[in-house]
DNA sequence: CGACTTTCCGACCCGTTTGTTCTACATAAT
DNA sequence: ATTATGTAGAACAAACGGGTCGGAAAGTCG
């Protein structure tokens, strides 16, 4: 077509919704080809593999969800509300995502370091916003914590730890419920008395 | 075990839910197998065959529907809210079942004429108590009809047209905006003035 | 119109998957 | 002891699916 880049954007935007549904190892780059009406061989004209679509569409989905956090807490004033809104849109973004995690955890683990590379880039991301929130908090009187560094780093391997259930259960009602918990929990550990 | 047939609707169930996600082409008798923690020949000892199995669950899952659709209309009284909550329920439970159709239209229409066999003899059914609902509402005073016959084919053709694009579309929420739409055409079609 | 590049695809390759069978091995029932 | 009831490992043909290749369209430019 007219960009070649461009192309390429089509076709992570369609891999990513058959990715999320099926996972890596049951989507076919038939499907794929087939969804974008296009013969299976050209998609090799745009990615040389299918792992490298994986791959461009986890990036894709990683920077998505970082732009969504970013403008999510922009739009209310208060710490609490920022954190509050902020961990919930991380955790339904995971939810949505956990047939990413499946698929990684399908059977080889070659992904898993590229995962992982993208992960730990992230990590340090949601720190530093998690950081800047604490932080923000604390001067305004709200919080009051000693060191936000860690509070900061507490509360994200907080949030990692509720992944890992995520992935396992199927539960969508009680989501809500765990999350007013670990809310009410941050909070109580973390509001000035 | 015990029970033989036990088994088999232990199966049944285990793969029902594998099925409703990944469709028929996509799941394997090795996750079967692996979910019900037993050897992947083994259960050849219940069923002769893939298909067989998907038979059973699409069997099992229409008689489901049935029970839950007879019960819930049974909970309210008015003929409004019966085929309203009808209709809720029924589409509620397509929406989710919308991968056994995809697995069905996936490639080979072998199973087909299978589903249309169950399909026909529910259609009756539901024919059957739609015809009572619009019967009971229009003695009661509450619809004014003139043929319930022909007017419970006419709601089941819209119901029926309701399911095709329920299948393409992935939105959750304008679902329920569609729903009131069609049971406000349907109301005001049918109600008393 | 050519020449040349970009985009696309049918046909094929070949290692892997998968549905199914078969046989052997337990364990319980008669 | 022998039959009935389950179970699973090994083996296999058929299908699948990722990837390659040569070349056909289709667009671009002079």
């Amino acid at each position: 077509m007219v960009n070649k880049e461009e192309y390429r954007t089509r076709i992570i935007l369609t891999a990513s919704k058959i990715f999320s549904h099926y996972g890596f190892r049951k989507t076919t780059m038939e499907e794929i080809s087939r969804a974008l009406k296009k013969g299976k061989s050209s998609i090799y004209y745009y990615f040389a593999s299918k792992e490298e679509i994986f791959e461009a569409v986890v990036l894709y989905e990683a920077n998505q969800l970082r732009t969504q956090l970013t403008t999510a807490i922009k739009e209310v004033d208060s710490p609490q509300e920022k954190l509050r809104i902020y961990i919930y849109v991380r955790m339904k973004a995971f939810a949505k995502l956990s047939n990413y995690y499946n698929a990684v955890f399908d059977k080889n683990l070659d992904h898993y370091e590229f995962i992982e590379k993208i992960r730990s880039r992230y990590d340090r991301e949601e720190l530093a916003i998690l950081r800047l929130l604490v932080y923000v908090g604390n001067t305004r009187g709200i919080f009051r914590v000693e060191a936000s560094e860690y509070t900061a780093m507490a509360i994200q391997t907080m949030l990692k730890g509720m992944e890992v259930p995520l992935f396992w259960r199927k539960r969508d009602i009680d989501i809500n419920d765990r999350l007013e918990a670990i809310l009410n929990l941050i909070f109580n550990g973390i509001n000035k008395r």
